[in-house]
DNA sequence: GTTGAAACTTGTACGAG
DNA sequence: CTCGTACAAGTTTCAAC
């Protein structure tokens, strides 16, 4: 079965390569051929076509917040002032370690984050000290992630 | 119950080659060795004692959602019925691949989720039947995010 | 902790079916 | 598109420092 998306033609065994390393990057290429059953030059191929076509964008290891002291996620949305441009306050934002994730947001905010901090105090400080003194922000709204249940890319 | 590691000891190394790994799995630990300047086998052996302790969780190839078509993110924070357990709705809510992350969050909401999908008419159909049909859900508020400026792990 | 070398496994290129 | 082969490169183990 071939299911075409734009330009892009993936089969049954792109799939399974993707699944494979989507899982673990650093699953042998060779293991996946023999687990699909065609041969190592193959998948090689197929794989150089992926990446040279935008589905791949990376592969990176995940590192465990909590093994690091990073047991609090939060969201939190921010109002920025009318007269201040968006991407002077996400400037700032990215000098913030803590930052993962920054969205421009219809809806109340101007501005969605996301953030992981070590405890409450640090996520005090985070808000406080370090948003709330970017230029522009003039109020935020704080939602402490008590725990993350689903974590996944999307499937494919 | 497992306590994470807090005495976990990474010296200037072990940080060298998570940020390797970090950036690209698939980095050869021969390349980060020559960069770093000590042997294969010392970083090998310093890996399996960073993979023994909890601080790595995987390794992942990130495919890009827009090749695939997927090209709205957003967030939609629900509301429960006060009746209706938690983890019932989060059940239900894996079982649908649009959603990302399900976090379990203080104020307003009762569950807080980010969902990937490939148009408006995309997000309402996930919206109006896939989440409001889950019993116990009584009403949802959506942010779409327009664009996304940062998408990063936490700095080691 | 680190090393180099040995033994083994993978990655990659290429010609051919 | 796939394969087999062949060589380069990376991985893994281990005795020894």
């Amino acid at each position: 079965m071939k299911v075409t998306n734009q330009n892009l033609q993936i089969d049954g065994i792109d799939k399974e390569i993707l699944r494979a390393l989507m899982e673990d990057a650093r699953t042998p290429i060779l293991e996946i051929a023999r687990n699909v059953g065609i041969s190592g030059a193959a998948i090689h191929q197929r794989l150089r076509k992926l990446e040279k076509s935008e589905l791949i964008s990376g592969s990176k290891f995940i590192i465990n917040p909590k093994a690091l002291g990073y047991t609090t996620m939060a969201f939190v949305g921010i109002y920025l002032d009318k007269a201040m441009s968006n991407p002077e306050a996400v400037k700032q934002l990215q000098k913030i370690p803590e930052v993962l994730e920054c969205h421009y947001t219809t809806g109340n905010w101007s501005i969605f984050i996301k953030i992981l901090c070590k405890d409450n105090e640090h996520l005090m400080h985070l808000l406080n000290k370090e948003i709330q003194s970017i230029s522009g922000v003039s109020r935020t709204e704080t939602f402490v992630s008590l725990q993350q249940q689903i974590d996944r890319q999307i499937k494919i």
